[in-house]
RNA sequence: GCCGAAGUGGCGGAAUGGCAGACGCAUACGACUCAAAAUCGUACGGGAAACCGUGGGGGUUCAAGUCCCCCCUUCGGCACCA
């Protein structure tokens, strides 16, 4: 008998599908769609691990199954090309990024190929390529011309030693991930982009989506929205007021202090009153001289400074009330400003007992001489005159109208979510499509003006100062204005690595088209993405950031529908042998090419699949890769013992209709281990009895096709079934022939198992009683008791209670 | 601290409230072989047994890995968001 190579089996087949272009989706169809999207990779100078084959597999299991289902299905890949390591190895090497990106482009796709998926290879994009990013430039102008994008002064990560402005990613517990030197704040004016103002929609639209729970609550909690009242607390001897935002107005009586942030307007608002100003700029700056490890490490100490010269007035009690600084409070949400309420708010009682201030309890039921009482929702009001003896949802209510009606209080609410840092002073990104003119200001590029193309420079190094490579290239810098013919110059800032993947699903449906991002028509197809699998990594920045771009497409119009994804899931990480995170540092990186190599793609893909629960992180053993490979060998040699035959026969007709449920179902469910463990059972059975027929081991084949594809559609042919396995059906189970005529019944003697009765499915309990005594086994455990109950559930269990 | 997920053999892991450990790995023994590999077969949670066993402690139920309450541990995310 032949032996089974999958060297030569899996080239072969992976080079007919080129040839007949076997997975490409068609543009127009008859057919239904399908869109199943993997997160598109980075392609990084160190090739793919077998992390990566994991999720990629996932889909192409569901892709092969939907098309022989009878689906046009949509199956892309692409590279996510901009960005910093590139760069970073560009620099160290005196290499310029586009060369690097494609030496790594090849060697990613060659080892892609290799693994047989399924993808439409004639659709492959790249984020750096012109012709894509001239459309993500021409989303941003979108953006601009909606009033989305805007220039604010924020601060960037500043590695004094490097000189370089640093991604958040590269800063690692404070310092420079190159350097290892502290890593500094320092404030840059920059593009940032109106998420905010989706804030809701992106909560709200989550609802009707079939996303898995844990990436729902995940980016529910990113956004961060609280409902609550904004007050205003006049400032005593002066017409101003001090607005804080609190989500327990109940608690007001409560509240004995202020503390606003260091950077609040007030203290130049009312420089003239304020006896120690000097004390609170100082302190200002000394926070602002903290880096963000120093602000988090200090949570344990609060620290700040009494405003002297003013109080602030309770507006529910009257009273006088102190008014502080601190950079316990952010200038970065709500108002800035903050009612301290020490006996019900943490933080405000370690400020309280600091600084010695009055504490007052407001919901009774804790213990405020040890604690804050926080955990109080269901807590009664007490010394709070207006709302004495209420709970703490009606007492919020009483007081929100009450200072509403006084003109002093707005119900409002509030995120945590901050508006996106779009700039980065970067080469190896999409340069920004605006000019600056002296009279017409910020002014966006004409369509046909795009691509703005990324100037071939000398050196794209940092600059000393933080700004941008681009800024010394003043030949591309200074321009004209589109608007008026004047000088102008060119922004220098580029995008982010967000930038072009915020919207690369919508360029594979359409992915040549130079007169849009993607025709109308196309995408009134294929949208929206039916099925997104990525990290759980992704779930609060990509995923909410292409969610929010899609928003902003629905509302120019390029996009009907809402959301761009209806189903998302997530899988889990593959760790070392060693159950440590796979990383060249730790020795643990194994690569797929060996894998294929010494055992096979096919044999790599099913032990992807089998390795264990595809949502939870688990380490890759290669003793478990072996066993795939052996059960792929047991296959093959099926043809040893196939026999004719045009039906299931009668002994394995239930076991297969059985296999075809299960296997369907599971490949549908993430449980791609129990569904391969399932044929693993059948296959085992088919040896047992030492035959599997013809109409049997097609369907067998079938099933296994999107787990092991090569080495199914070779034994089709060898097999001499008609075509290839890819243009075939996937098989459908009958329910009625699931089911097994007789069952083995377990028996329980009060609650224990104590055998089984071999009875018809249907039996009554009548036939179960007969049977079980029949068994002189299970008689034994009745000696001298008296039967007190009989519990039966047909086909479940028969439990005797006995005394 | 808050939010989320999870704790089951030597290992990865299965189990609509109804026989815990499917399937695979590792291991041991046997067959084949001059021998080894491959392959095939048998055993494989603990215990001599009665029995005991799904992180720990309570509870609900005829019956709990699964449901309820309390606690411990691990992983992921957020982190002074008022």
């Amino acid at each position: 008998m032949k032996e089974y190579n999958p060297g030569i089996i899996e080239k072969k087949w992976q080079n007919i599908w080129d040839d007949h272009g076997t997975f490409y989706a068609e543009n127009v169809s008859a057919k239904p769609k399908y869109y199943l999207l993997i997160e598109f990779p980075y392609p990084s100078g160190k090739g793919l691990h077998v992390g990566h084959p994991r999720p990629y597999t996932a889909l192409d299991i569901v892709a092969r199954k939907r098309r022989l289902e009878g689906y046009n299905v949509l199956y892309p890949i692409g590279w996510d090309a901009f960005g910093l390591p590139t760069e970073n190895y560009a620099i160290k090497n005196k290499v310029h990024p586009r060369e690097v990106t494609k030496e790594n482009i090849a060697r990613f796709k060659e080892q892609l190929k290799s693994l047989g998926f399924s993808f439409d290879w004639s659709r492959e994009i790249n984020t750096t390529d012109q012709e894509y990013y001239k459309w993500t430039q021409w989303i941003f102008i979108q953006l601009y011309n909606m009033g989305l994008a805007y220039k604010k002064e924020f601060p960037i990560n500043w590695c004094p030693a490097c000189k370089a402005g640093l991604a958040n990613e590269e800063v690692v517990n404070g310092n420079c991930e190159r350097c290892g030197g502290a890593v500094h704040k320092k404030v840059k004016n920059q593009w940032m982009l109106k998420i905010t103002e989706y804030a809701d929609r992106l909560i709200d639209d989550l609802d009707d989506l079939d996303y898995i729970e844990r990436v729902k609550t995940q980016q529910k909690n990113w956004i961060g929205r609280s409902y609550g009242l904004e007050a205003d607390f006049k400032i005593d001897g002066t017409n101003e007021a001090l607005s804080v935002y609190t989500t327990r107005p109940d608690t007001m009586y409560g509240a004995t202090y202020m503390v606003i942030a260091p950077e609040h307007e007030l203290i130049e608002k009312l420089k003239d009153m304020i006896s120690n100003y000097d004390e609170l700029v100082s302190y200002r700056d000394e926070s602002a001289n903290k880096s963000d490890l120093e602000r988090t490490e200090i949570v344990k100490d609060k620290t700040g400074v009494r405003i002297e010269g003013i109080d602030a007035i309770n507006p529910i009690t009257g009273m006088k009330i102190p008014v502080y600084i601190s950079d316990y409070v952010l200038i970065t949400y709500g108002t800035g400003a903050i009612m301290a309420v020490p006996a019900h708010d943490t933080r405000d009682y370690e400020f309280a007992k600091k600084f010695d201030l009055p504490i007052i309890e407001v919901v009774s039921g804790g213990n405020i001489e040890e604690e804050a009482y926080t955990d109080n929702e269901n807590g009664i009001l007490i010394n709070s005159e207006l709302i004495d003896g209420l709970n703490v949802n009606e007492a919020k209510e009483k007081i929100s109208d009450y200072l509403e009606n006084k003109g002093i209080g707005r119900r409002t609410k509030n995120f945590k979510l901050r508006d996106w840092v779009f700039s980065r002073q970067r080469y190896w990104g999409e340069p920004i499509p605006l000019v600056n003119c002296d009279s017409c200001g910020w002014v966006p590029l004409d369509l046909k003006e795009l691509p703005l193309i990324l100037p071939d420079v000398e050196s794209y190094e940092p600059t000393d100062n933080g700004e941008s490579p681009l800024a010394t290239m003043t030949d591309w810098v200074n321009t004209t204005c589109p608007k008026c013919g004047g000088k102008a110059r060119r922004e220098t800032d580029t995008m982010p690595q967000w930038a072009g993947s915020s919207w690369y699903f919508l360029r594979y449906i359409d992915p040549h088209n130079d007169q849009a991002l993607a025709s109308e028509e196309s995408i009134d197809y294929f949208m929206p993405v039916d099925w997104y699998n990525g990290g759980m990594e992704h779930t609060t920045l990509h995923l909410l950031y292409s969610r929010f771009w899609h928003k902003v497409l629905f509302d120019v119009g390029v996009v009907k529908t809402k959301e761009p994804y209806l189903k998302r899931t997530s899988h889990g990480m593959i760790l070392g042998e060693n159950g440590e995170k796979m990383s060249k540092s730790r020795g643990n990186v194994v690569n797929p090419d060996e894998i294929v190599e010494e055992y096979g793609a096919d044999t790599l893909r099913m032990y992807e699949m089998f390795i264990g629960d595809f949502e939870k992180s688990v380490p890759w053993s290669m003793n478990g890769v072996k066993g795939c490979r052996r059960f792929l060998d047991k296959v093959f040699r099926l043809q040893d013992i196939l026999v004719t035959g045009d039906t299931f026969t009668n002994d394995m007709e239930i076991l297969m209709h059985k296999t075809i449920k299960k296997v369907s179902n599971d490949f549908e469910t993430l449980k791609y281990n129990t569904g391969i463990s399932t044929m693993m059972e059948l296959v085992n059975a088919f040896n047992k009895k030492g035959s599997i027929n013809i109409k049997e081991y097609e369907t067998f084949l079938i099933l296994l096709n999107p787990v092991a594809p090569h080495l199914t559609e070779e034994l089709w042919v060898l097999a001499g079934l008609p075509g290839m396995l890819n243009q075939t059906n996937w098989p459908k189970h009958e329910e009625a022939k699931t089911i097994d005529e007789t069952i083995d019944m377990p028996v329980q003697i009060n609650g224990k198992f104590r055998g089984t009765v071999n009875i018809g499915r249907n039996a009554s309990l009548e036939e179960a009683k007969a049977a079980a005594f029949a068994n002189p086994e299970l008689l034994v455990n009745l000696e001298g008791k008296t039967i007190v109950k009989e519990i039966f559930v047909p086909g479940k269990i028969f439990n005797l209670v006995v005394k």
